[in-house]
DNA sequence: GTGGAGATATGATTTGAATCATATCTTCGA
DNA sequence: TCGAAGATATGATTCAAATCATATCTCCAC
């Protein structure tokens, strides 16, 4: 199911007027290629909704995932690289906006508060990415839950704005081994688990 | 042991003249604090040996890594923000350089060509962690491995610059698990080992 | 409100990685 | 050259999460 593009990077909400009127709507259909491999980069794009995913092919067939974008700017290196290093596929129905690459690159230098939104959004979202791997480097369930809890919510109290299935995804669990992880530490005291908020004792 | 600092990103191997004068060696020691939570950065760090590691603690004493730097800068996130949002500590001895933020600013402000390759490096560190995000994201360690080298890797074959136990702790594997994993793949006729020259076949 | 799809649980079983133990190999300094 | 520390294996055991199965709950479309 499609998700809202509600937690765009707070950031770059307000886009500088030349990337408002030049940006247009894509509607994605399942499997549709948006990029490949050694093409040159026209594009950059904002998945709205749904997911694209950023592919490798191996020769001997084996296909891995390098990103799975469901909100926010995908392939953020393309805007500099001369050729895409993968393939950027839609894995279902869903919708991007497009922004052509030298009107973004215009903008970066001519808009200095653009510049410095972008430099803050690749910034928080590296941090964001660190913690997830030092989260995913994590062996437990229970650990994983309370880094996240640490790291994503507010003085130990955290506000779920996904459904538990799609937070057991992110944390690389299966949804039972959170569900069963998240009764064993409400039954120890441990979390309080009312609703959507998840509070650390 | 402490790490050489000789994968330091590309595009920041030369930085521009203020920030070579500006930026100060500082030796660390093993448990010293560079910044703590809520306090205002006044220094941009590269780590160029030992270990930083950006920790929160929760009130209930749990402690949780959100990063882990060995290599070059971190807490990039930290140039912009009024305040630290975790402590920083070093985990073991080592070194670093120290710029300071005004500075670092100012040459982001004044210098295109700098400007540009600090999105660079932020947009490349956006697509290595997201890769390694997916990877870890990967139960089974044959799995990891096989995304290692896709990603890593050039054509299917990887050299690897580290030892297989620090391998096993970037793939958040013991390393039991990938000698076994790595005997078994070759067995199998999947993989290749020769020394540090890994290669799918 | 009713039906159905998907989310939320929870139990039983399997599986694979962590852990513990032990041995060899490599590297590097004395 | 020797010795020690750490890396590289590999075996045995344990344990926790994945998987499979099943049931209830929630929400939304009709």
């Amino acid at each position: 199911m499609p998700q809202p593009a509600s937690n765009a990077s707070s950031t770059l909400d307000q886009f500088p007027a030349p990337l408002r009127t030049a940006g247009v709507h894509r509607d994605l259909v399942a499997g549709e290629r948006l990029f490949s491999l050694r093409e040159r980069p026209h594009w950059m794009f904002y998945v709205l909704a749904g997911e694209v995913r950023l592919v490798r092919r191996s020769a001997t067939g084996g296909e891995i995932i390098l990103q799975r974008g469901r909100s926010g700017f995908i392939a953020e290196a393309s805007l500099w690289a001369s050729a895409y290093h993968c393939d950027g596929v839609a894995a279902e129905a869903g919708t991007a906006l497009a922004f052509p690459r030298e009107v973004f690159h215009a903008a970066l230098h001519q808009d200095p508060q653009f510049q410095s939104a972008w430099m803050q959004h690749l910034a928080s979202e590296v941090r964001r990415l660190r913690a997830q791997c030092e989260r995913l480097s994590l062996h437990g369930a229970a650990e994983r839950i309370l880094h996240y809890i640490e790291s994503e919510g507010r003085d130990g109290c955290l506000e779920l704005k996904q459904t538990r299935k799609a937070w057991a995804a992110e944390l690389a669990l299966s949804h039972e081994a959170l569900y069963r992880a998240l009764s064993r530490l409400q039954a120890e005291g441990i979390l309080v688990v009312a609703r959507n908020r998840i509070t650390r004792i």
